[in-house]
DNA sequence: TTGACAACATACCCGGTAGTATGTTCATCA
DNA sequence: TGATGAACATACTACCGGGTATGTTGTCAA
């Protein structure tokens, strides 16, 4: 199926908003962001909104749901390596650059988890949200299950999984906090960050001393 | 100068606030959270907290700044260690018990900074702000310091001070947002998770294996 | 060329909330 | 013992922001 003009624009509108949406949730949070600061980013009006979206909480889903799948793409080259520290070292990286280049998506989407966290979600968004949350889980899983295998392969050294797992996603997130683009700032000085990153989280698992890095 | 019964039930009072208004905080967020809600919380109206506190941003301050005196108490009896390991073992693991046992308090500091650095803050409360900053970013010094004194001594291995700091404090700060009290928990059970969250940034930071725990 | 509809803008409504103005009660002290 | 003020509660105002109802304009298809 192709698309004729008319949805092509409706379409790029639509990626308008989210991004504009994408980048006030990450400067003012959920609440502190109004719909009219999001059509005002974007030099336009509620009604252009509106337009495109059913309400805020759908926005930010949207958001959230994007954001996702961005990861998600980001570490599908790498999940059938079958050693469990290549693999884990490749989706970390991945994953850490994703955190970097799409920070605003990113942000909402730990937003989004907290606010699901503390319930603070109407029952008709609560349905959506689960679906999100869940998403999120099995993205989470497939980091997981790598950490279990390379535990059993004796690549890593933690007693407890859980713990290790969100210390590891606390540090590959982490540059969603910390993060800011400098100027003349290159592909390769983000890569290197996003290898500090990688690396520090690998030592924090209690992996061996730095075969190579991808 | 001693108080007497009249200043007794007030700081008493100011004190059942300020709690109160750290729960909220914390399971809400600041603009999520209304002076009802905090009033409702301690069973009683908006005229009880008005006659304390000035605004809500008022509260907001205050309560990041017991967090912080909090802190700085925990960690004061080890900051004369002349070991940088040492020293910073012990600072590590009573800021990640602090982060356990007074999470609320510290969830609103870190609401605190992240309004801060996105300018969320009314004119006249940009000065309170920025002096509550300054006393957070000296608290992370002390941290620095023993960093750059264990690199120096081969204690620790990282190449950016910076992103080693932001790395630590994100792991070391982390139960805050994963920890949640379970029914029939310990302090030992308490204390065994900030070893493994210290041992976890230990790990991270490049430190050699595991001399003893504190 | 005209009608229909997408893609907005404008104007308005309304619920929630920070802050205020004004009681009310009770302890303390002259 | 009565006046005074602290420590609240109650009632009210003003404003902001999500959502809606209603224009307006340009484009495409018949």
């Amino acid at each position: 199926m192709t698309l004729g003009v008319r949805e092509h624009v409706q379409e790029s509108s639509r990626a308008d908003i989210l991004e504009a949406a994408a980048n006030c949730f990450m400067e003012r949070g959920y609440t502190e962001t109004s719909i009219d600061d999001v059509a005002r980013s974007l030099g336009a009006t509620k009604g252009r909104i509106y337009h495109h979206f059913r309400s805020k909480a759908d926005i930010f889903a949207e958001v959230f749901r994007v954001g996702m799948e961005m990861n998600y793409a980001a570490i599908e080259p790498y999940r059938a390596m079958s050693d469990p520290v290549a693999r884990w070292r490749h989706m970390a990286f991945a994953h850490a650059l994703q955190m970097i280049t799409t920070k605003p998506f990113q942000r909402t989407v730990w937003v989004g988890v907290k606010m699901h966290l503390r319930g603070a979600t109407t029952p008709e968004q609560r349905s959506v949200f689960a679906e999100l949350i869940e998403y999120r889980t099995n993205y989470g899983n497939v980091f997981r299950e790598t950490l279990v295998e390379g535990r059993e392969g004796g690549d890593f050294r933690f007693d407890d999984l859980s713990i290790a797992n969100q210390l590891m996603f606390v540090v590959l997130n982490s540059p969603i906090f910390w993060y800011s683009p400098r100027v003349g700032e290159t592909r390769a000085d983000i890569e290197d960050l996003a290898r500090k990153v990688v690396t520090a989280a690998y030592r924090g698992l209690g992996g061996k001393e730095e075969p190579s890095t991808p």
